[in-house]
DNA sequence: GTGAAAGCGCTAACAG
DNA sequence: CTGTTAGCGCTTTCAC
């Protein structure tokens, strides 16, 4: 392998030069600089981040821990992260969890405190309390992506908020029976998420003076296959069944538009349905959808990161990501 | 941070002894070694990949080059391969060409070469012939899932056979007027697979003397939603359209349920429906499908990679991956 | 079974 | 503007 000490002898100049000249530092005549990139090119080096990691401190590699990957709002804000982290040099350093348990100890332990990473990413993740210390003792710099966690920045959108307009504009449309497709905690994922929407939902209901049926409450699990099932159980009364459905995801909601053809219930003329997200294949499916960006909010929370490990001031209140409501064809007026 | 040297110096030991001790090499006495694991845990100390790395010459890093994240295949595949790296103490360093082909000399440049990784996997990646050089000359170990690439060692279901199954599962079931919704090759991603299967998709027609209609080839580009329109278009017309669709990715066949669904055609009554993946969603749709895992081929691929890494000699012919046949709802016998 | 010492390839003061 | 000189924190011979 050639070494940066190749390129200096070969040019007969030090190793300190042709660093400087290669890293865009400033004290190299313009002349030293195009001949010491030239020769780099020539001799095909490339540094090693091992060592530059050892002299400097820093890897220039950006950690990102995640509960699973194969999962559509996680792999989005992955997407984003690297889109970021790509057009700054920086390289990721993937720590999922995979949907279970196994090995999450170790993860903790032995790789993301191995000094490999300038900074960790956390998505939605239920920790642990000795976790939690675990990562408030850190010493570099860390972010929450798509669920709080306590003395930790956090970006995402006003969960709250989001899910208060999802049942608004069911009301808006007259609906007053309305069910809720619950998401939930499995493998470790955080549960504030699902929790947040769930009271706000709640909330918005008796804000309107409006029934909440136990039975018309179903957990889902924030996916398709458990909102499906969910549903045929939400929906198997003709005689008894809610007009409308809010869905914490749109996976869920799926379920449900699923359940509504298996069951020949027409949506949206007997039907309404309304999730969260805006999944890719939320347009298709013609959802009415309240949209976040994981890709932005993946991206943004990676440029906070980025800023901090290049001096600018550890930024203390990050603003609240955009959500929007997006209607499709899925909602319409309430049958009469 | 706590280095190894103040272990060592803690317990009046040489770092070297550390070092073995807490690798687990052999040379170390067992009351030493209990001592030294001991001794670093109470110190918290983790060792520096950087310094191990720099020493060693081995990173304990895979790196996996892929062309986008957000896809079902890939993030699966991803999975497997984390997985995989986990249990065996090494970590996965990530890189998406994020769905275009922005900064993608760099990637293959900069982050590749740059000595963090010790082995790379590449997914279903369209390389130009300077990046397929560059891989052929990385002086690590290198394997590619999911769409061959010349000259590298590769991972992946005999895609002519699969696609032969689900046309044969049609056949089989008296279907004569059989469409194809083709998969595409967008942003760099591989185009072989696709490709494979069409030309299965015609042999197996051909080989059971029937006709394709060139309306009933469409491109879908393995996506739902162009699958749903090109299902739109190839079911357009009543009078002449197929009784059943070969989908080469089973998010393509969504589209064409979905397609049903809109157009008011029965499935599988007027129309049987088979894809490829059995995706997450194919079991809740009822999608009939050519299974495949890209988890354990993910898994698999990584794991052929680490016994390289250990010491074992290369693989030169790499088993085939597994495909079957799972029949669910939306196949069945050709209408009369 | 253990230690001493020489690097691994870079960066970061400090001189000049 | 450029060179010299120490390390960064490990691993790895080679002795003992």
């Amino acid at each position: 392998m050639t070494s940066i000490e190749d390129v200096a002898k070969s040019l007969g100049v030090s190793t300190a030069t042709v660093s400087r000249a290669l890293r865009g530092l400033p004290g190299v005549s313009p002349s030293t600089r195009s001949r010491v990139e030239q020769e780099a090119q020539h001799l095909g080096y490339v540094p090693s981040s091992a060592a530059a990691g050892l002299a400097s401190g820093r890897t220039m590699a950006l950690g990102v821990l995640l509960p699973q990957i194969e999962r559509w709002y996680f792999s989005a804000v992955l997407e984003g992260v690297d889109r970021r982290l790509r057009a700054a040099g920086y390289d990721l350093v993937l720590f999922s969890l995979g949907g279970s348990g196994v090995n999450r100890g170790r993860v903790f332990h032995r790789s993301i405190l191995r000094k490999r990473i300038d900074g960790l990413l956390v998505l939605c993740l239920e920790l642990t309390d000795s976790e939690r210390s675990s990562l408030l003792e850190l010493e570099s710099p860390t972010m929450v992506v798509g669920g709080a966690v306590e003395g930790v920045r956090h970006v995402g959108i006003d969960d709250g908020a989001a899910a208060r307009d999802a049942v608004e504009h069911l009301i808006g449309l007259g609906h007053t029976r309305i069910g809720h497709l619950r998401g939930g905690g499995s493998f470790g994922i955080d549960f504030q998420v699902p929790r947040i929407r769930e009271t706000a939902y709640r909330r918005t209901m008796a804000d309107h003076g409006l029934v909440i049926h136990p039975e018309w409450e179903v957990f889902g699990d924030f996916r398709f296959k458990e909102g499906l099932a969910g549903a045929l159980q939400m929906l198997a009364d003709p005689g008894n069944r809610p007009t409308a459905v809010f869905c914490s995801s749109d996976e869920m909601a799926f379920g449900v538009l699923r359940a509504a053809v298996e069951l020949g219930i027409d949506v949206p003329g007997e039907l309404s349905v309304i999730g969260i997200d805006d999944h890719e294949f939320s347009d298709p499916m013609g959802l009415t959808t309240i949209r976040q960006s994981p890709v932005e909010q993946g991206d943004f929370a990676a440029g906070i990161l980025l800023d901090e490990l290049r001096g600018q001031p550890a930024a203390d209140v990050i603003p609240v990501q955009p959500h929007q409501l997006i209607v499709r064809g899925s909602t319409g007026p309430v049958p009469r």
